[in-house]
DNA sequence: CCGAACCGTTCTTCTCTACAGAACGGAAAT
DNA sequence: ATTTCCGTTCTGTAGAGAAGAACGGTTCGG
């Protein structure tokens, strides 16, 4: 009860708790042990958990309790309907195929950055984070394309908003420091990760400007530095990156 | 109010009726629009949509609502924990090459089966479903498959439960006709579907018999009939899918 | 084989939440 | 400039959802 009037509802706070906490969960959670991490009542969550169930979202197996796949439903029509994401979507296929690297579309939402498609390469590195996770921009190569294609006031926005975690020890976490990088992606169309997200993991990147001014968002290549380092001379990874992002932007605005 | 008392949380439910309903539409919607649509006053919606927003479902542009990718990674996080899906996901891949066709893997999930990993192929056919969605098993060739692997009282569940539609005049509708099909999937290991889900559209596919009896599954194949009716014999692709199914059978019983 | 502990479900009572509807205020349209 | 539309805020009230006890099935341990 804060003072400032919420109307926030507490029932669907409480449902999104339970569906959170079990797709959190590595295996099946029961009642009591749901109850007890919500400080909740066991009613309350048996309640919760048959409208739930009701509507799809979760399975019982024996007392135990699971998601279902259908928020994978929900998330692949709201995915669906992005722009970028349905031009963009075979030309990653290609780019990680003609990289051998992972190769990513990062879409902007609120102040994060979204991983909205992931083109694994046959013998690539797998990124921890997956599809629909929320990534904050300053930490990755495509966050910082998607930056750099921001209007400066808009950037400080974003990064006051942002609390500038540092997973590593190469992670910037000035904001000074953060936007005269900025710049120089801005000049250079590229943006490059040095292991400030996962240790020895590097990334390039570039904005993939589009006249869908709703959906701001980049693409890249990561993979560990021993595997990429030589090659974004010799493969020119770089330049790769650049033109597909430059054959979505003829896709995007041909249709 | 039945005369059955459903312990069932009303408000949750107007949060998932809004969240459909907005994964649903095409293009972002009011306040207004969705109280008439689900016949509540603005003020609820507008607090649903709050709370919503709050959590990082829903956005808002402007003054119309859209859905965030927030279900896409709870999606990601439920498909990820699917054994079956880790060791398939690869092996379609390399199956949507090896055919040229867009490869499949189906969960059976309550009575009804879940694409859970669409590996489109090149230049192939884009089914119209998408991952997550439930579909009917009696429709479409992996679904056979999974039917097929089932003990015969748990068909019978499954076929009472589902209402058999018949998206076009080649389904089969009569649970002893689908019976007899499922009986010689059963000795032929492979089930096909010829223009029972779409007009037009056929396909292969076989169960994956796995340890994990949690999660009941099958792959396929399937694109236009006029692609694929000479390639079955000449190429085998229903040989390359039985190749895959051991493949990844292999990798699942091997970790 | 029996008893105790555990857990999911059902049920009842009561409080406070979530709903409807009105009022407000800003933007857009005529 | 005036009206209309729509999102947001506010308020009273009915009824829904929370808590907790009680039930019944299963699974332990003795």
């Amino acid at each position: 009860m804060a003072d400032t009037p919420d109307y926030t509802i507490d029932a669907t706070e409480t449902s999104l708790d339970l569906l959170e906490m079990l797709a959190e969960s590595p295996d099946p959670l029961g009642v009591t042990t749901l109850a007890d991490r919500l400080d909740v009542s066991k009613s309350v969550v048996h309640n919760h958990l048959s409208t739930l169930r009701a509507r799809g979202y979760v399975l019982k197996r024996g007392n135990r309790y699971e998601p279902s796949l259908r928020s994978l439903s929900l998330g692949s029509q709201t995915r669906a309907k992005i722009p970028v994401y349905q031009s963009a979507r075979q030309q990653l296929d290609n780019l990680a195929a003609a990289s051998g690297e992972t190769s990513v579309l990062f879409v902007l939402e609120e102040t994060e950055g979204v991983p909205t498609y992931i083109a694994e390469a046959a013998e690539g590195w797998s990124p921890q984070y997956r599809e629909g996770e929320r990534l904050p921009l300053h930490i990755n190569a495509p966050g910082k394309a998607i930056l750099s294609s921001l209007p400066d006031d808009r950037i400080d926005d974003v990064l006051d908003a942002a609390d500038l975690v540092a997973p590593t020890s190469a992670t910037m976490t000035e904001p000074a420091e953060l936007k005269a990088a900025l710049r120089s992606v801005r000049d250079d169309t590229v943006a490059f990760c040095r292991g400030e997200q996962y240790e020895g993991i590097v990334g390039v990147a570039t904005a993939v400007s589009t006249s869908d001014t709703d959906h701001v968002a980049a693409i890249g290549v990561c993979g560990p530095v021993d595997r990429l380092n030589g090659r974004y001379l010799e493969e020119d990874i770089a330049g790769q990156v650049l033109s597909t992002a430059k054959s979505i932007q003829v896709a995007l605005t041909s249709q």
